[in-house]
DNA sequence: TTGCAAAGCGGACCCACGGTCCGTATCGTT
DNA sequence: AACGATACGGACCGTGGGTCCGCTTTGCAA
């Protein structure tokens, strides 16, 4: 294997910047101003060792969102319904947008610079592919349902960050009132009846 | 009137950084490596009257933006159908998500800058809340839809420079396939059957 | 315990870019 | 022609991401 065990002083660096980063997206408005200096400086290390950590501030921010992330990833993958795989498709996508809504509205600004930050455009990111992927894939098994590609695209770009932030901090739209916003939306792009209960369908 | 009028070689100076905007976004691909000292180069002016004729990089790519805008905000307040005011709600949302979605393939380096760049997000530039607040309207207007203001914005969201970029740059979606699909998208979201025509509705 | 690479540290440094400033050139009016 | 107002332009600045390299720490081994 090609592992090489990192010294510990290392991996408590590591920590360090990664719990300060949390710390100063959670507390700061607007990821503009959480500097990559001050990071470094509220994790008490030097900027060099940052970026040895993660190579560049796109890398902090993904890895940030990976470990946040993890819980989600986790039920997706294998949970009970409706998040995880036994689910039937319609409720599943359902409850996969709302998840993504609920989880940037959970984690406002870092959303907001992964988003932007990305050195270009969110889609070139992995994790983008993957949630892509899954949406395809689970659009694809609705019938009568066509072009599920674009349509997984679309359902994506409504819940996106800047959006979100958009809606939740400039129009002050409650978050309640959002989720059921988007709800209503997706069940209508599903065909169908819209949903009101969100859990009766074969 | 606070009208002065200005002197002819600021006029003149105006239209030749607008012109080699104009050329410089269209050619480069990656808005990034158009820098506003380039602009200034290739326009033959000093980064000074750049600034002070438009103020800041969004400034200018806003007036940029106006100017290309122009023939398709005419054609939308007053226009002949299926864009104009006279036609049906149904058919002019869809007759104006696809509009936009040409207009932004017909200008991907500059809606891509544009948006990227508006100094935060989108979401706070007038001209957006011009397109949402018409689509919003419209929206209304067609019976059994609800959230007509969410709706609106999902649907702008489907037709966003980055993704309207990430599809026909490197997913290679050719452009009538992406307009059939949007069509298809937004025919759903209104409800009722999907468009096949997209011309016959009542 | 001590010695000694290798791994890691940190902050001085660099560069690109947006934006400002002010001495100088141009306009256009009298 | 002459003079004020207007605009020019590029030197200059601040900021923030990213790099570099001499010094420190670690952990293995004798």
């Amino acid at each position: 294997m090609t592992e090489r065990k990192p010294r510990k002083d290392a991996a408590r660096n590591r920590q360090a910047v990664l719990a300060a980063a949390d710390d100063l997206f959670s507390r700061c408005e607007s990821p503009e101003g959480v500097t990559l200096a001050s990071i470094a400086a509220a994790a008490g290390v030097g900027k060099g060792t940052l970026f040895r950590s993660f190579g560049d501030r796109t890398g902090l921010l993904r890895a940030l969102y990976e470990a946040r992330l993890e819980p989600v990833r986790k039920a997706v993958e294998s949970g009970p319904a409706p998040l995880g795989p036994a689910t039937p498709p319609r409720q599943r996508v359902l409850a996969l947008l709302d998840t993504l809504l609920c989880f940037k509205l959970d984690n406002r600004p870092l959303m907001l610079a992964l988003e932007e930050s990305g050195s270009g455009s969110p889609y070139q990111a992995d994790h983008y592919e993957r949630w892509h992927g899954l949406l395809d894939t689970m659009l694809g098994q609705i019938p009568g349902l066509t072009d599920s590609d674009f349509t997984a695209h679309a359902l994506l770009a409504a819940v996106r960050a800047d959006l979100v932030e958009h809606l939740a901090g400039h129009a002050c739209v409650p978050r309640e009132r959002m989720r059921a916003q988007l709800a209503n939306f997706t069940a209508g792009v599903l065909g169908a009846d819209p949903v009101r209960g969100l859990a009766n369908e074969s």
